[in-house]
DNA sequence: TTTAGATAGTTCGCATTCGAAGGAGTTTTA
DNA sequence: TAAAACTCCTTCGAATGCGAACTATCTAAA
């Protein structure tokens, strides 16, 4: 992706959005032939550390809407990769699980996620990918 | 915005979509007001810089595909931000000027992005303001 | 000149993203 | 216990954001 840096708005939310656009871009282009997306890919890799997770918690720990979130099952779930189970105990709360075959491709799918850390980030230094990644975690 | 930095993904798609996240709510605050979104605001600043852009020059100096383009010159033109006047050398253009009321607001404007900008990177020093924007430029 | 290709812009479809509002269930409080 | 407050989740609306297909127009090549 090559552009003009002459006519570049000063802008630390421009260059943030442009920096997000690329490495979508990228993980989305490797995660095309799996019929998933980044937040799925997330959502099941927050699964797959620990099962059982509900809606609500996976909202604080990948820091999104729950209105987003309920999309994002709800497709995930259509797509056969979780399956929603209501919890014993709360009758607001269904539990989710990541179904055999999402299991099955755990290994496959968490080193698409390292690769594509690896390429967006092979232009950089060890020292510059930490300092980089400093930067954004005390951004937010 | 606090979160548990233990249950993280290691992922720079991630921090690069947190950080925006972050980044973009703060400003569409600001920006609420006015009646403006945040790419609304670049496309006016574009304009202010040089009247007379077309679509395609504008997605091209904020890299943006020409699908999403048309929409918020869509809705920049129906809010009465900008008007569309067709090239007189080459039919297919549209060239887009800003509006009266657009351009009385350019100081205005113009300013809560820099206040924006300084409120955003406060905590950071001026050296590493410039390292983190250059790290976000070369990721580019 | 005619045709093939490139370009500008629109429209459609799909997936986020969030705010707001609401329903259902649970917990706290009066 | 009854009411208030809170929580989980869904639904709706608006705005990105992009790929793909399409129309209209322009340019270049045969």
């Amino acid at each position: 992706m090559k552009w003009d840096r002459e006519n570049l708005p000063d802008c630390i939310v421009f260059f943030l959005a442009k920096a997000y656009q690329k490495a979508h871009g990228h993980f989305k282009e490797r995660l095309k032939p799996y019929g998933l997306t980044n937040m799925q890919h997330l959502v099941l890799e927050a699964l797959w550390y620990q099962e059982g997770f509900t809606a609500a918690e996976l909202g604080k720990n990948l820091i999104l809407d729950k209105a987003t979130m309920s999309g994002v099952i709800d497709r995930l779930s259509e797509g056969g990769w979780l399956k929603r189970r209501p919890d014993p105990d709360d009758g607001r709360v269904q539990r989710l699980y990541p179904s055999p075959k999402a299991t099955e491709m755990k290994g496959e799918l968490i080193g698409l996620r390292q690769a594509a850390n690896e390429e967006l980030l092979s232009g950089f230094t060890t020292e510059e990918r930490i300092l980089f990644k400093r930067f954004l975690m005390d951004f937010v």
